[in-house]
DNA sequence: GTGAAAGCGCTAACAT
DNA sequence: ATGTTAGCGCTTTCAC
């Protein structure tokens, strides 16, 4: 068994098969339009799996103009346990249609998919954020479709949209009803997620106005216990009861900041996060939080990639995705 | 402005410009090796930019014969936060070197990665697990770089380990240095990281050994605050005093069960996870961990691949992976 | 039922 | 300094 350089191809198989690369690739393919004996599909599926042959991606995609991937790219701020259920629900749909899904992480922030996009040549672009209107464009115009979550719930047509500003409404209406009239909201200290850290924030503000409760008090909670206490501290300070976070993470770090000082949650502060993160679940008291439903987001995404890969008419919009309360002892 | 269908090519840029699509070719990938006149040079690159051309990856690909993709394949369980400084890492190093990472994900037990690595044509791929003997040899067969982690430390030629074993060792050496004698193992309830859990045991198992220590009490612990409960009792009733958990989530179980018994670490129980995720770092109290050091894990990695694509000879091996124990409130 | 041939978009000798 | 040409591995129409 000699060592081999060359890749092994098509042409390989049909000359040690004596047939035509047309009909191997028929045989390789399954072609249903094209009938070929017994026979030879069993000679050819033989001589295959012998020399190990393996298709070539890029020479397919660029015989027939059309890739089977889909890329996802990831924005550049970091990963949580949440994507799981994103990309478990996502890989199914999509490989249930035949594509592929491959992900790309913006690593530096500000770096453009470009690299990544080019080399592949993707059938369509899902982006979950950070790509911009140029980029956006220059896909287009590529051939590539592109799919993406907006923030507002509105936007170009192949997108779909989770309101942010939901999510802050819920936080505050659950403390509200819960009976905080004095509300602090725990802002995160990453630039990189103003895009949603803000229309958050801009919710709470929203619903205390509605129920005419005080300006809620804006403080940024780094992911620190000692840092955390201090914010706490000035919330106590200032008559508030009730803390939104940014997100689970940074509701953490408030529940951490409440342990620093000897205090804990509801009775000295009550919390509620978002995102649902498995953490929360297990945090002392175990984290109310928000509910964003990344499976349905998944769905939806992947609904409207695999509609344009069978060439299917206009996105039905099926309206902004949903959010949920999940209430658990922090806030109860 | 017409819409336009078809794929904007270098042959389009070489009409506009009246030049060759050598020329074309020459400019945009900015090569040394051909002197171009400043004029054409530039009056290309205006019509590259004026048209909206965009290079297309697979043909360059097929032209070539080699990718400038790296395929980085997850394993099926869940994806962690620590996974974000590997990412970093490595799509730095390769980003530096001209190579694109992109990554895809086993989403069902058992799935063969050749489906995305087929269709994508990567120079390497990079293995954190679920890659079997007969998948590696279709890679290398089809000229695929394979770089992988194992779990002993030793393997396949372009392979970097991390002994599993050790992280067991150093969370119960930890604990028998401060004064534990009876310890207990946190098992995760999620049989895809068995490759991993078992020799974490091992680990545990052997130290205790050396240290004449009583067998640990090993109890699966499900990711629930109540289940964890029963085991912490269990633990309590048998004498055990300090805790190693297969990883921080599962250590974070053992926490949200003594908090629901009303005990807590370390009093009651110390405990000691693995991964220093940041979740631990704001448990209550902060937990003590191990952190593998996931940045020097892909610098390896990248190495390795970066090597290989520069055509450098046998890859140096470095010894396995290290290591550390950091240590907080839960097992001070 | 099978083969011949053209072509996908790009690169890299080699010629000029 | 620029053009010609021959592929890379695969698909697909059309002819046999």
């Amino acid at each position: 068994v000699a060592v081999r350089n060359r890749r092994v191809t098509s042409a390989d198989i049909a000359q040690a098969t004596g047939v035509s690369r047309a009909t191997v690739s028929y045989v390789i393919n399954g072609v249903t339009t094209q009938s070929i004996s017994e026979a030879t599909r069993a000679r050819i599926l033989a001589a295959a799996a012998d020399l190990g042959y393996t298709p070539y991606g890029p020479a397919k995609t660029l015989a027939t103009g059309k890739s089977s991937l889909v890329l996802l790219v990831l924005p550049d701020w970091p990963i949580g346990y949440g994507i799981n259920l994103l990309l478990d629900e996502l890989e199914k749909q999509l490989a249930t249609n035949g594509l592929s899904l491959v992900m790309h992480r913006l690593a530096r922030p500000g770096e453009r998919v470009a690299d990544a996009w080019k080399a592949i040549g993707p059938f369509a672009v899902i982006g979950l954020g950070g790509i911009d209107d140029v980029e956006a464009q220059a896909m287009t115009r590529a051939g590539v479709e592109l799919v993406t979550m907006t923030l507002s719930g509105t936007g170009a047509p192949a997108a779909i949209g989770r309101p942010q500003i939901e999510i802050g409404r819920l936080q505050a209406r659950h403390l509200a009803r819960t009976g905080h009239s004095v509300l602090g909201y725990a802002f995160p200290d990453d630039d990189r997620v103003v895009a949603y850290s803000e229309p958050r924030l801009e919710g709470v503000r929203l619903a205390c106005a509605d129920l005419g409760l005080a300006e809620p008090v804006v403080l940024t909670v780094p992911q620190d216990a000692e840092k955390a206490a201090m914010a706490v501290r000035q919330w106590k300070s200032r008559g508030v009861t009730g803390i939104c976070a940014y997100n689970d993470q940074f509701a953490l770090a408030v529940l951490a900041g409440l342990y620093e000082l000897g205090m804990r949650a509801p009775d000295d502060l009550a919390v509620v996060g978002c995102d649902n993160d498995p953490a929360g679940r297990l945090a002392a008291p175990p984290l109310t939080t928000i509910d964003i439903n990344l499976e349905q987001t998944a769905r939806r995404l992947a609904a409207l990639v695999i509609g344009a890969y069978k060439g299917q008419p206009a996105p039905q919009n099926d309206g902004p995705l949903a959010s949920r309360l999940v209430v658990r002892r922090s806030a109860p």
